[in-house]
DNA sequence: CCAATTTACCAAAGCGCTTTGAAAATTGCA
DNA sequence: TGCAATTTTCAAAGCGCTTTGGTAAATTGG
């Protein structure tokens, strides 16, 4: 059934028949009604690429997902995100285009992506430090948000980004009051804006306490929960151990806590782990008492926020830029405890 | 810039350089080429909207990503899954959509999708019992392919499955022949057909050795790590307990695991485990001796296979329909050890 | 060398919709 | 009742591409 076919039916013409359907003011009441009703009967909906076609909108927001054919990763938040900037979409009459590219040819896909004319804008993924995508972007004229932030470079650009710094200092500022003083860092890739701000708060805290930075306990790696396992594994065999974990998500943490159990100890007693929980469905950290003592920010959330700003800035094309820091909620699990030496002393002084 | 522009530049028609761009025989050679570096140089590429209309192929699988406004879950596997079809669809020149619903609107997703034209076809994940998907799309005259199949639908349709039963059936045999006779079943939601599937076969291994089965150690629920954790923290804490467990994916295995070190036993000699394995990239299972015995299928690969028998289906609508088993590959881990029961009688032989 | 092909190109129609500009129908008011 | 103002409807153009049905130019054969 297509838009002609439906206004024969109904002996009305093309024009009649859209604009009834488009709710504009110039078409009778009980017109509309009939059309309305007719449509609905007929299971009629407009051709979408005849529509975009004709308004020149293409309705589409588009995703660009990375993936590596060496490792085959693909990150295990995306699916999250995407449920929650969908969920947007979908009350907003938006499609989502999402375009599986090998790691290499990333940009040459943007680049398709728009001189097609298949979308309206683009979010950005991952970005790393110094992310290219951003001045591309830019150049192509693309609305576009990013996923978190890109040090090093200071246009002025549209992103909803975690307060990934403050995040990691005040976990680590946790673990130093707790008495830990030996704190392993299992961190991002090192090319990842936000595993850099992470590290950077982490060392913050440390300075400002005066405690010595030892970077044989930081790392830099994709957050398998393996390489939290093999990681903590070395770690906690070798001579003088970390008393204390930083994980930058809950799959290493995963990692962590089985190495610390494998090893005989006890996580929250012995060995003590934060994460940053990105709220994953599948790995709830919630209830009175979480698992793991976290500074938690859903990224569904953000996926929700990111799609706003964007919907936003296409509607809106002067609009200046969207920044949107999210703060992170710091909540007490089980997974920490006072550092082994300080219990020890305030054992003694009693 | 599009091909009118394109056209005037060189001073040909639109038809010349639309022929010249997509390959057809009557032109020039010589001016194929210039045509062809003048696209290359302008970063012309045709508007996909105007082609897909003009052509009235969409040159689009849409997918249908149901989320639970309730429970806020999303399957984990969802990403690896969709990774995998995303490379052949990049390869065949096919765009993929994803459409987030709310779950109970699922039904009215597809009937839009294929009225508004948007898509050539439509890959349905995590088939129910008797989904009433297959009959709709079948209704609707969209091709489409399963991944994973229906019970009590006996329609013919395309699908793309994992020999759950068998898998599920071998894993209960390695377990029995280990010894074990108190055999947990932590398995899916009850509605989801790979479930049902998987709870036969676990079934047709404890009848045909003439083991009870005790319908206290079946459970069926979303599967987080969450899941595993409490069933079996309770189980293990209870009057005879299981001595081994059989989960549905990596994710409440961890879960398990969780349970098992908290009760200060040990996984692999007091109680074993085993998974089916989807190869989550995060989760890897591999190795000389992987941490959980598995039988294992790449969802990653499944994904591949399901878009491909999509694509061949679209560009052939009149062949047969598409039926393929992929086995699961049965690895042994770290996990499982003979039961406690049979090792001491062996010790006692000695 | 000229008719018959073949080659290389082009004008215009059409995909299904929105939207402009105009016409027809209805209403309001004297 | 008559005419201007307003409301409702319509025909046709246009979005950017493919494709049909040509025509002119180049090539071939006898």
């Amino acid at each position: 059934m297509n838009l002609k076919e439906l206004s024969d039916l109904l002996g009305l013409s093309q024009t009649t028949v859209s604009r009834a359907l488009n709710g504009y003011p110039e078409v009778r009441e009980s017109t509309r009604q009939k059309v309305m009703e007719a449509a609905r009967a007929h299971n009629y909906a407009p051709n979408t690429r005849a529509k975009t076609l004709a308004t020149g909108k293409a309705m589409t927001i588009g995703h660009v997902l990375p993936v590596s054919k060496k490792h085959e990763m693909v990150n295990p938040i995306f699916a999250d995100f995407i449920a929650g900037a969908g969920e947007i979409y979908s009350d907003n009459g938006f499609d989502l285009l999402l375009s599986v590219v090998d790691d290499d040819s990333e940009e040459a896909s943007y680049r398709k992506l728009v001189s097609r004319g298949a979308v309206d804008g683009i979010i950005v993924h991952g970005p790393k430090v110094n992310d290219s995508r951003i001045a591309l972007l830019r150049e192509l004229g693309v609305p576009f948000v990013v996923h978190g932030r890109s040090t090093e470079i200071d246009a002025d650009y549209s992103w909803v980004d975690v307060n990934n710094t403050r995040a990691f200092q005040r976990v680590t500022e946790f673990l130093l009051d707790l008495g830990h003083r030996r704190i392993a860092l299992l961190n991002g890739l090192a090319d990842m804006d936000f595993a850099t701000r992470r590290g950077a708060g982490y060392l913050a805290a440390l300075e400002a306490r005066g405690v010595q930075v030892d970077p044989a306990l930081m790392f830099h790696e994709e957050m398998t929960e393996n390489f939290g396992f093999e990681t903590a594994r070395k770690l906690l065999a070798a001579d003088n151990p970390p008393t204390a974990f930083v994980a930058s998500s809950i799959i290493p943490a995963i990692g962590v806590r089985r190495a610390i159990s494998d090893a005989g100890l006890e996580m929250g007693k012995d060995v003590s782990v934060v994460i940053h929980d990105d709220a994953l469905s599948y790995f709830s950290n919630d209830g009175d008492e979480p698992a793991f003592t976290a500074v938690r920010s859903s990224v569904r959330q953000a996926g929700r926020h990111v799609a706003q700003a964007l919907i936003n800035k296409i509607a809106t094309p002067g609009a200046p830029v969207h920044q949107e820091m999210l703060e992170a909620v710091l909540t007490v699990g089980r997974s920490t405890g006072q550092a082994p030496a300080l219990r020890q002393a305030m054992e003694q002084e009693k």
